[in-house]
DNA sequence: CCGCCCTTGTGAAAGGTTTCACAAACCAAG
DNA sequence: CTTGGTTTGTGAAACCTTTCACAAGGGCGG
């Protein structure tokens, strides 16, 4: 058990995770590798496969006791606790981010945002006061937030990113179409509105070619 | 050449892309493999087996011409035309897509918004009428949209997505956090901002538990 | 034209992930 | 207690992706 786990594997524990806490609302006991299975498109040999990286958390003809497996998974992702977001760059991206409920409700506050905009410094975007840059580091180790948030013009979410980890965040989520690489150990994940969209358009030509030329 | 192409190639194909298009902004004439590799985090070899699934684009003992990689790149991903997008959802992050100049700038234009929120119904929201749900088939039908963008909150994603398909968009953009299955061959793409919080959560998680027992 | 240096394109090898298939284990009913 | 139906956990096989390594080809100076 337990080596080097996979992307792949860790983004479909977090949708069982989210399954496993509806069932649980519903009052559900037990669930099995292929009820777990159906709503993320894997297999049932693959969930079963991807929890006994981390141990063995079922009872052979009966399933998964729904509530062990949420505490379980909980434990594996981090998210028995809450984590501090720090936001940098309160544009369009920034302030949908801090008026979207739903990263609260699921354990990630924004605790801090910050801005170069004179305009923007010192007003209120949903109950949070935007910082000057120049506060970056003080604030952020005052508050103790563990991820950093790049939400700035593409041009400078490198420089930012450099100045987030120095000020002692763990870990990166960047907005910015910019592959930004991973220094000291700081996982980034970047969310590309653009690339997914260039995916689609890919895939739509190529459905055209084929019928095109079948046809 | 060319048969099943994964994912993570046509990803890395338009970083290349994007990377060609600032050499030809800035004038350079030919590129190596590995200076196509660098900012994409790829290896050189990664890049020409990339570009051999399509055919052969360089030239040996000089590399590729940038201008003609653009425009081969720009063909195999289908962007040499624009897009339609039609907007579902004209909320936080919904607004957010429609001010977000880089959409346009790429190549990908709003071109219609729905909305169930009587009050937004009319409203413009950065040029564009927010129209009713009911017209929904009819005005993409109209303005022949090829993408449907989900920006609805979780409870209705499959609903709409459903419905975009029928009124016959080629592509969804889905923006709740929900897994949607393709079908009738319309291939869907997520982005799920808390599903990319929980992997960095779990590998925050992960260096704590390591450098935990290690020291 | 020749020889040198450089870079592509590509089979083969290595490495990683998913699926298969089945023994081991558990529950319930008789 | 035994039998039958069910589901887990897991090696082995199949599949897919990435890396390696090198022959083939192109440009350039002499």
């Amino acid at each position: 058990m337990s080596g080097r786990i996979s992307d792949s594997t860790v983004r479909r524990l977090s949708l069982y995770l989210r399954m496993l806490r509806d069932l649980e609302r519903a009052g559900v006991e037990f669930v099995s590798s292929s009820q777990l299975a159906e709503p993320s498109g894997a297999t049932s040999a693959q969930v079963r496969k991807d929890l006994s990286h981390f141990g063995s958390f079922g009872k052979r003809g009966r399933g998964y006791s729904v509530e062990g497996l949420v505490r379980a998974l909980e434990g594996i992702l981090g998210l028995s606790r809450s984590w501090r977001l720090a936001l940098v760059g309160v544009g369009k991206i920034g302030s949908a981010l801090l008026g979207y409920g739903g990263l609260a409700a699921r354990g990630f506050d924004v605790v801090a945002a910050f801005d170069v905009d004179e305009a923007k410094i010192g007003t209120r975007a949903h109950g949070l006061r935007i910082r000057p840059m120049t506060e970056l580091r003080p604030v952020i180790a005052e508050c103790g937030a563990e991820i950093g948030v790049v939400a700035t013009p593409t041009e400078v979410a490198a420089e930012i990113a450099a100045e987030l980890e120095r000020a002692g965040v763990g870990a990166i989520l960047n907005f910015a179409p910019i592959e930004l690489s991973e220094v000291n150990g700081v996982p980034i994940r970047t969310v590309d509105i653009v690339l997914e969209l260039e995916g689609l358009s890919y895939l739509m030509s190529e459905a055209g070619r084929r019928t095109g030329s079948d046809a």
